[in-house]
DNA sequence: GTCTATACGGCGATAGAC
DNA sequence: GTCTATCGCCGTATAGAC
């Protein structure tokens, strides 16, 4: 009996898995708002209704997606920042982890990024934009607080721009954009 | 009789330019998916059913927004790069035209980021887009030439990333944010 | 666990009175 | 030129059969 149980599980965490995959890049790629449920449904192959079995409402699966979904940026932030590496190289290897991670996490970073231009978003969706910004800014105040800078906190605005520019810019031109050289030229500038 | 006709045609004009505003606000504040005509109507304190007297479609004020308005920008662009000015001081008019800018079109420029992360949106608004990322990078990678640059793409993308995440920042934090500081760093990195 | 059928509201858009 | 009334559709969400 108890076994059984544990495949119906595993069933079901792998659908609950599928239809949160599908919702995201359906968001992603055309916006939360201009997503319906029936759109979702018909492109992880399965049933209207079913969706509600597995998510209580539109806004309880993006709640998935965005909190549920491994924090790969803010724990690449942390896992370096603890080292005794010397703090340009550290710089460096932060730059690097986070050029890593734009082809992995794209699409959350997208549907984050068009999220975060609405007002009208529930309080704790804010809050965790709110909460990621200022954690990265500090981490990048203090590494240039490390490094002499004359001004660390608008060297770390300006990192900050420069990083999020660079990854809108890649999503518009996609494989056009030159990313590795960018990347190069952003190391070179900052890191020398 | 003409002197009559002048007058309805100028409230006539008066009143679309009320709507266009009023909903330029609300698609920027909420989204454009997000915002119905009856929500329009309400803020502009007209009928819904008026509305369809000046616009014949939702897209078709969306339009009326996007290029219908004073494309600023492109003016401010064009309007430096024919002077005989050196590259050098000619670089740190257009910064500073852009940064002049940011908060005059604050709205078109939050609608139109949004709008450029959907896939799904008209070929023409798609093709704006495109004009308008084309011709900036362009003037800034001629003008990286004159400079001598090694790299002048490079830096025109760097340059084009940077402002881009200024302002995506400067919307998010918005009077926490060090607009005038950064314009002066901008100033400073790229027109040494 | 999955489906079909359905409820109900709001959407974009139109018709017609004034 | 402006409004109210109304249409048809599609949105989210639910009920109930299998």
């Amino acid at each position: 009996m108890p076994r059984k149980e544990e495949q119906f599980e595993e069933i079901r965490q792998r659908r609950r898995a599928e239809i949160t995959e599908t919702a995201l890049q359906l968001f992603a790629k055309n916006g939360y708002h201009n997503t319906s449920i029936s759109k979702i449904a018909k492109a992880a192959g399965v049933s209207k209704g079913l969706m509600y079995n597995y998510f209580e409402s539109k806004e309880a699966l993006l709640d998935t997606i965005l909190f549920g979904a491994a924090d790969d940026k803010q724990a690449a932030y942390q896992s370096v920042s603890m080292n005794e590496i010397p703090p340009k190289r550290r710089l460096q290897m932060i730059i690097e982890g986070m050029f890593a991670m734009i082809n992995l996490n794209l699409h959350h970073w997208k549907l984050m990024t068009a999220l975060s231009l609405q007002d009208e978003i529930s309080t704790h969706i804010k809050e965790k934009f709110s909460a990621q910004r200022t954690a990265g800014m500090q981490q990048f105040t203090q590494l240039f607080e490390e490094l002499g800078a004359e001004k660390p906190q608008l060297e770390a605005f300006f990192l900050g721009s420069s990083l999020t520019g660079i990854m809108m810019q890649y999503i518009h031109l996609k494989d056009d954009y030159p990313l590795e050289e960018m990347k190069n030229y952003l190391i070179n500038k900052f890191c020398k």
